[in-house]
DNA sequence: TCAATAGTGTCTTTAAGACAATATTTT
DNA sequence: AAAATATTGTCTTAAAGACACTATTGA
């Protein structure tokens, strides 16, 4: 299996301002009964077909300075959305507009965004990769159950980075809580089987498992 | 020297909703030429007398539920500033509404705030908590120049914990670019001056002072 | 000289980093 | 048997934790 690769998902604007942009999905507040959080969660599903309310979702910060949007000051609440690999985008449907792209190619401004969604794309790209350190974050990268192996492409996907498998499988197992080993196995295509694991239930991560220093130049 | 103590500025609300609470220093952003950054500054300013423009300040997070706010759903977007020990606010100005309260007073319950401020008191807590383990926002806490000893006491003060000051110094002054010795010395009441340190220039911690384990039970 | 605070040194334990070898599968 | 992937183990180095002692001041 090749390494796997941080995405980010994408739409394609089809309104103007900055109409046929690549940007983050995202609307206005409905009505007054609607919360920010399930704002977001709606917003995703309209633009891009999916149902973030069983995945991991946690707020961002809020975007809010003028000048960030031509129709004047505009404030954003943005959230992040973390998901295990997903099928594309099923072209001529509500999500056509959606795509899986490569957060390298954003955070290098290989493509570029609108509005200020590259910033907020650093953002969240730096959360993750500070979250992985301390928290069970990675699990929410990874379907229920998972190899070691996965997990560990979870880790130098986000960071950008490799690891040594044997310094953190030991790593891994040594964290209390973390994850746990299920007796079943993953066969694949070659090799030998995978054995699986799932989530040991802890949320911290103690003592934190340090991204390498090149991480940030 | 006495521990310090890791204290939240409050005013006293002078109206309703929740007139006589304590609550954190807020208002509504005024015209449309105003950002969430300088709205921030400015309410700060007004309610409390302080000018943050000097001092690190971070957005922490918007608060957007409904019902959070009798009012409808307001959306709030707080910030956190740091700063030094500061003196109390003089009764008979604008600030006389303001005060310094323990944070362990707060996230207790002892001192209890209006709306959901508990909850932003709790989340500022956590960022800033975290933020000493892999940044130089401890230095924010200090004067432009500090002892090693008084750095010490920042790092127990929002962390809740004592910590070894031989290991503490040893630490400390082996992170590249955390602390730089200056010259001088403190003279202090009684006892041996204590050497200055000011910034090493470094926003990251590497490798990170990462906090005792029972900090967050 | 005593009380108070600052700072250094040493030993032990634990975790990280750098490696090579063995195990279990499919083809 | 060969190729592919998973897993375990060892040695070295670096960092953390637990200690006791020395240094420099004011009273």
């Amino acid at each position: 299996m090749r390494a796997s690769v941080f995405h980010v998902l994408l739409i394609e604007r089809g309104e103007d301002p900055q109409a046929g942009m690549q940007a983050l999905p995202g609307g206005f507040l409905s009505n007054e009964t609607e919360g920010v959080h399930d704002a977001a969660l709606r917003e995703l599903r309209e633009e891009s077909g999916l149902d973030a309310s069983e995945l991991h979702i946690e707020q961002l910060a809020a975007y809010g300075e003028v000048g960030r949007d031509p129709r004047g000051r505009v404030l954003s609440v943005a959230y992040m959305a973390v998901a295990p690999g997903l099928p594309e985008p099923i072209a001529g449907t509500d999500a056509s507009d959606a795509s899986w792209v490569p957060v390298d190619d954003v955070l290098s401004g290989r493509v570029s965004l609108a509005f200020d969604h590259w910033q907020i794309v650093c953002d969240g790209v730096e959360r993750a990769r500070s979250k992985l350190e301390r928290t069970s974050l990675a699990l929410a990268f990874c379907d229920r159950t998972f190899t070691l192996t996965e997990l560990q492409q979870v880790y130098e996907g986000v960071w950008g980075c490799q690891l040594d498998p044997r310094n953190f499988y030991r790593k891994v197992q040594s964290i209390p809580r973390f994850v746990e080993l299920v007796g079943t196995v993953r066969r694949a295509a070659a090799g030998r089987p995978a054995r699986l694991f799932r989530s040991g239930g802890g949320k911290v991560l103690y003592p934190p498992l340090v991204r390498p220093v090149s991480s940030e130049p």
